[in-house]
RNA sequence: GCAGGGGUGGGUGAGUGGUUAAAACCGGCAGACUGUAAAUCUGUUGCCUGACGGCUACGUAGGUUCGAAUCCUACCCCCUGCACCA
């Protein structure tokens, strides 16, 4: 078994396209053009079972050096996650029981194997050696630490010093993860830049127990679609590499025309003399950014729903986001023509025909058919002129209103549906 | 254990007997505008009602009062300081 020694263009993919450090640099490029095979850790963190954009960052570098070669070990944190955040300072990290912790990581590992080779990939729980430690083990392990050493991670200090409290077991997690670092016998340990404590303490409990010291490469932390926080789906200003096609598309496109670049830098392949390109156009204004953002929609829907995907994503954005119209698919919602007042749609269904069609309740026909959640929020959307039938925006007095098959209800820009004749 | 502070709508947080479905900000939703689900502006943002109006809500359970998020009692939980520290 041997790895592959990359040329100087792809080490420089390596080292520098979303990448924001690596440590030691020296030491992880000879590794790599020694030619063995190297042991890439990257923790998984169960505490949240979907995977998005953000996460999908380290996940494509691993990627890049296993198509070299290099062997992924893959460790499921099924202890770490189950510290979750004690002292209550971030709602992000709940406390999960060890059956919650199991099915996360299930649909994570799914979302995992969209990006990485599955094939070399060796996948390891934390329970293998976690789960038969005793207390001896325990004081063992803590005793190679200060608290001194773990208050010099920065959230800790923070907290420290501002009086906030820090539970035990978050002194713990760092030492747990260092330690997965010796049990796998990792050479290098992939990870945010969020990360490079926790990652750096591996490498010094490597060293204490007679190992090489781990290589640490950080990437940059994805922002979110507000542009402003990191990319996280507590904040809700995420992508997931699970969305559905039109939604990933339509969330890349409401990115702020500011991150374009990094987007493509971080989540593509597309080339850096491309990206330099299209770098010069947005500056220069020569291009609408509104075509290299669709572009760049279409790259993330390619890789994460296939080639053939793309161009009905971006159909669909142009016809229904760009000029309004009507989408190819709508789902449709079944109503009883021929007895009106009766049957399980009796509620929708006011009065009987009058030329083919049937009137409903308009904020009835709403809640029923799944596009507002109650009846105050279908008011609401009607007095504000959100809901439109066949094409025509109803006013505030629309509180009955003409349907016929085929009849398409709209609320706001994203919600439809098609009237069907269920007889 | 002692002392002090606190638990309010999706979030932060104001409110200390009626004018409070509850300020403000953020977030969400909608309309207008736009290259966009961006930005901006405007509106809206518990539930039921066509509307008048009604109902439910401020940690939990009781109580005082014509009336309570606001006062009282008990309980639960959180934070801070002190004490304790094998």
């Amino acid at each position: 078994m041997s790895a592959i020694v990359p040329d100087d263009r792809q080490l420089d993919t390596i080292l520098r396209r979303g990448v924001a450090d690596i440590i030691v640099e020296d030491e992880f490029v000879s590794l790599l053009k020694a030619g063995k095979p190297l042991r890439l850790k990257f923790g998984l963190d169960p505490s949240a079972p979907d995977i998005h954009m953000g996460h999908a960052v380290p996940l494509r570098k691993l990627r890049q050096l296993q198509e070299l070669g290099h062997q992924v070990v893959l460790i499921v944190g099924d202890w770490t996650a189950r510290i979750g955040d004690p002292s209550g300072e971030s709602a992000t990290r709940p406390m999960l029981t060890a059956e919650q912790v199991l099915a996360n990581a299930e649909t994570y590992m799914a979302q995992f194997f969209k990006v990485v080779d599955r094939e070399k990939t060796e996948v390891r729980w934390q329970t293998e050696w976690f789960g038969n430690f005793s207390l001896e083990d325990v004081i063992r392990l803590t005793s190679r630490f200060t608290v001194a050493q773990l208050l010099k991670r920065d959230d800790f200090a923070t907290r420290f010093q501002a009086d906030r409290p820090i539970a035990i077991t978050e002194l713990l997690y760092p030492l747990l993860q260092a330690y997965d670092s010796v049990m796998v016998e990792s050479d290098v340990e992939l990870g945010g830049t969020d990360q490079r404590f926790n990652i750096l303490l591996g490498r010094e409990l490597q060293q204490m127990s007679g190992q090489r010291s781990q290589q640490v490469m950080l990437v940059p932390l994805l922002v979110g679609t507000d542009g402003v926080q990191k990319m996280s789906k507590s904040l809700g200003n995420y992508i997931g590499v699970t969305e559905p096609l039109n939604d990933m598309y339509g969330k890349a496109m409401s990115i702020a025309d500011s991150m374009i670049v990094t987007f493509f830098e971080l989540l593509t392949d597309v080339p850096d003399e491309e990206l330099a390109e299209f770098r010069r156009q947005l500056e220069s204004g020569a291009t609408n950014p509104i075509e290299i953002k669709k572009r760049l929609a279409g790259e993330l829907v390619r890789q994460f729903h296939g080639d053939r995907a793309v161009a009905d994503a971006q159909s669909h954005f142009e016809r229904v986001i760009q000029r309004k119209e009507e989408p190819d698919e709508v789902e449709g919602f079944a109503i009883s023509f021929s007895a009106p007042g009766e049957g399980p749609n009796s509620e929708v269904v006011a009065e009987g025909l009058s030329n083919g069609g049937v009137q409903v309740h308009t904020i009835r026909l709403v809640v029923k058919a799944g596009l507002a959640p109650s009846n105050s929020e279908a008011r609401r959307l009607l007095r504000q002129g959100a809901v439109r039938v066949g094409g025509r925006q109803l006013a505030a007095g629309d509180t009955v209103v003409t349907v016929m098959p085929e009849t398409t209800i709209r609320v706001g820009n994203r919600r439809f549906i098609r009237i069907v004749n269920e007889d």
